[in-house]
Order: C-alpha cells, then structure tokens, then sequence
DNA sequence: CTGCCATATACGCTTGGACGAATATAGATC
DNA sequence: GATCTATATTCGTCCAAGCGTATATGGCAG
C-alpha cells in the first residue's frame, strides 16, 4: 500500500506552504472546519481562486473535504508522520510574521457563520 | 530597523525549503559549515547549480556564508524567531522521509575533509 | 424539467524559478 | 603579470504554477 503519492513528498508539502494565501486557508482552518464560503468571505479573493488553492492543498493531502448538500467543507487532515506534525506546528508559530493572519483571525471570529450552522447567507 | 527583506516572509522562506537539493543542503549544513566543494560533492550535482542554490538560500536569510581565500564556507543561520526555529526543526524530521538525506550523511561522513581541515583535494 | 446556488474546473496569459552551458570574478601561485 | 582554481553570475530555454474570466458540475427548490 505505499503508494508513492504527492502526498509523501517532503517538497510538495513545503511548497503547498509557500503561497500566501494557502497559508492565510491553512491558518484559519487550525481552528476547525470551515465550508468555502466562509474561506472565500474570510480571505476576500474570488471564489476560483479560493477554490483553486483549496484542491492544491488537497491534492498535497494537507486538507480533506466533505460534502454536505451544496455545502463544502474543509479541515486539516490529521498528521501522517513527524514531519507532518511538525510542519503543522510551524502554523502555530508564523501569526507574529504574518499580518493578514492576525486580520483573518479576528474577521472568521466576527463572522456570520464560524460555528453556529447557519452559513453562508 | 524593521526593514522587510525578504528573510522575513514566511513564504519566502517556505519556498525555500520546497525544493530537493536546496532540502539536501540544508539538511547537511545541520552538521556544521561546509565549503562549497563538498556540498557539490556529496550532492553530486554541477557546481553552478549548488551555488545557484546557495544564494537562493542566503537570500532568503536561511544560510551564511564566510569567504576564507578561495573558498567559501557555509552554515545555518541561528534562528532569528520561533517560526524559524520550527522550521529547522522539520529539517531533523523529514530526515525518515527524503531518500536521499540517508545518502548524503553517509557520503559527507565518509568524504575526504568534512572536518579534519583538509578539505577540497 | 427548469432554474438557482455553491463549488470546481478549464482556458489563456503571464511570471518565477530550475536547468545546463558559458562566462565572470577574485584569491593564490608561479 | 600570467595562470590556475574555487566560486558566483549570466544567458537562454523550459515548465510549474499563479491569476482572472468564463464555464462546467451537481445538489436543491420551485
């Protein structure tokens, strides 16, 4: 079964990283699941683009999505190895160098929709 | 004094990490300096694409470099924050992951000069 | 079945960055 | 100063991947 998948790659998982605005997705599903509505709310960018970034992370099996109804939802996907935990934990550490994080934060928590079910409108 | 050099951003430096040889550099520079000739040597790759790498890496802050007649010796640098430090870390984890890190060690450790001061011929 | 909504994908364009090959720089030796 | 040697940089090419726009998919409501 050790397929040889992206997902293993040490430098795919590093570049899935590397862009900023899959960092900010990264980021802000740390807290739980999110569905994309929320992302694209949360980040401001359009929806494609949101979209986009969503099934690269996916493809570097760095997020998983479930379906519900016309509803998306991603969350971070459990971490595989050490070097998964580790690269997870470096989110954690990147909020003081990274100032859109710190804005993200504070407009999901102000949001509509975080937790209580009613999402998107 | 905070000038916003591109050591500083996070994506940047994510970046710099995403890719194979400059991962095996800086996997071996975790055992100390090393001049230029060996990490060709050990990686085995052509001597302008080691450099190429070297400076993308001492652009994005990450390496150093100390110039002693004709050559050049490199290390890490000291992690100037937690994020950083995180980020070195996940260079000792992904050691399991990255073929050809086991390879290297073993080359470096049998190589001619990786202390001993005699190095380069 | 028709139309609407959330999400995903395709298209065309543009840019960053990896490469090999060639060349430049600069210290050391004669 | 001529030359050798270690390292750095430049050049031209190629490919991954970012973007906005447009369109496809697929569930749901009427």
């Amino acid at each position: 079964m050790a397929v040889k998948t992206a997902s293993n790659r040490v430098d795919v998982m590093f570049r899935a990283f590397s862009d900023r605005t899959r960092l900010r997705i990264l980021h802000m599903l740390r807290g739980g699941e999110l569905c994309v509505c929320d992302i694209v709310d949360v980040l401001g960018v359009p929806q494609p683009k949101a979209s986009r970034h969503l099934a690269y992370l996916r493809k570097a099996g760095l997020v998983e999505a479930r379906k519900d109804g016309l509803w998306s939802y991603y969350k971070l996907k459990p971490a595989r190895n050490p070097f998964h935990a580790k690269l997870i934990e470096c989110l954690g550490c990147c909020f003081a160098d990274v100032p859109e994080l710190a804005k993200d934060a504070k407009r999901l928590k102000s949001g509509k929709c975080n937790e209580t079910g009613g999402c998107c409108s």
